[in-house]
DNA sequence: AGAAATACCCGTACGC
DNA sequence: TGCGTACGGGTATTTC
């Protein structure tokens, strides 16, 4: 479930290894990674392309390449390694690109849900995204100014990419506990002071997962402790760090949602 | 037009 | 044990 600090671990740890490599060789397995371009397709336009740079835009990785962008967004299950060649291929190894040293990138995807999208422009692609919530240029008053715009519950606003970019189901459960605000909240009722909070507290919940290396959560099934540091999500029918009231789970825009109706009254 | 519901996937957890 | 089923999650697409 990588969300924004899980797909930020991602960039900083791809960077080192893959700048200034080559890209000489593709293996796909699964021919909707590419979409829309055919396999071929693909193919034929990465050979050959340096990577520049790796960044990243809301959920995706974007890939600088010679003359092209290219864009992974890792969905629910998707994750990125690099790995000497001829190293065995994992079950969900869908996507293979080679390099010049004698490495791979290796994007491994258990349901398919993920997409790698080879495009001219990156801020083209992402043009329709919403503000990047950790940008100076992202604002208490404008997140104010927007809410304000809105008649949605607050959850499913917080949770379209067109609205804000990255946050997903758990940091946004998280950031709404911190803020004491119940999801279903209408997003026009908040008063300045509720979002001064509440924009507080997305960016500390984001930093705080990059800061965790994105560790917090098992995500992608990577074995061993399923342990996470937050203090709503799957904590259902345990105490509220805070009241010791017993967390609920509800569904919020057919998505399930973590609160403490005690510290998130829904008036 | 805008918002809500559905489709896409499959590993996992559960019930019988 | 093994089979069947519900569930989750982000976003493009479809429906309301």
């Amino acid at each position: 479930m990588p969300e924004l600090p899980e797909v930020e671990t991602r960039v900083r740890e791809m960077r080192p290894l893959c700048v200034g490599r080559t890209i000489v060789g593709v293996r796909l397995q699964w021919a909707r990674h590419v979409e829309p371009l055919l396999p071929s397709e693909f193919e034929q336009q990465i050979l050959g392309q340096e990577i520049l740079a790796v960044e990243r835009r809301a959920k995706y990785l974007v890939f600088r390449l010679s003359r092209q962008d290219l864009l992974i967004h890792l969905r629910m299950s998707g994750d990125l390694s690099v790995v000497a060649s001829g190293t065995p291929y994992e079950k969900h190894d869908h996507t293979t690109l080679g390099f010049d040293n004698h490495t791979e990138l290796r994007f491994n995807d258990a349901r398919k849900f993920g997409r790698a999208t080879l495009v001219a422009s990156a801020e083209q692609f992402t043009a329709h995204l919403g503000p990047e919530p950790l940008d100076p240029a992202f604002t208490a008053v404008v997140l104010y100014q927007r809410l304000q715009n809105s008649n949605r519950a607050l959850k499913p606003l917080l949770l379209d990419q067109t609205f804000l970019a990255g946050v997903g189901n758990i940091y946004c459960d998280e950031a709404l506990f911190a803020s004491g605000l119940h999801p279903l909240r209408l997003a026009s009722s908040l008063s300045e002071q509720e979002v001064a909070l509440l924009w507080q507290n997305i960016r500390q919940v984001l930093w705080d997962g990059i800061a965790r290396n994105g560790a917090s959560i098992d995500w992608v099934y990577r074995g061993g402790s399923q342990q996470h540091h937050f203090a709503v999500y799957g904590r259902t029918h345990q105490p509220c760090l805070t009241c010791g009231t017993p967390i609920q789970r509800l569904v919020v825009g057919q998505r399930g949602t973590h609160i403490c109706p005690q510290c998130q009254p829904s008036g």
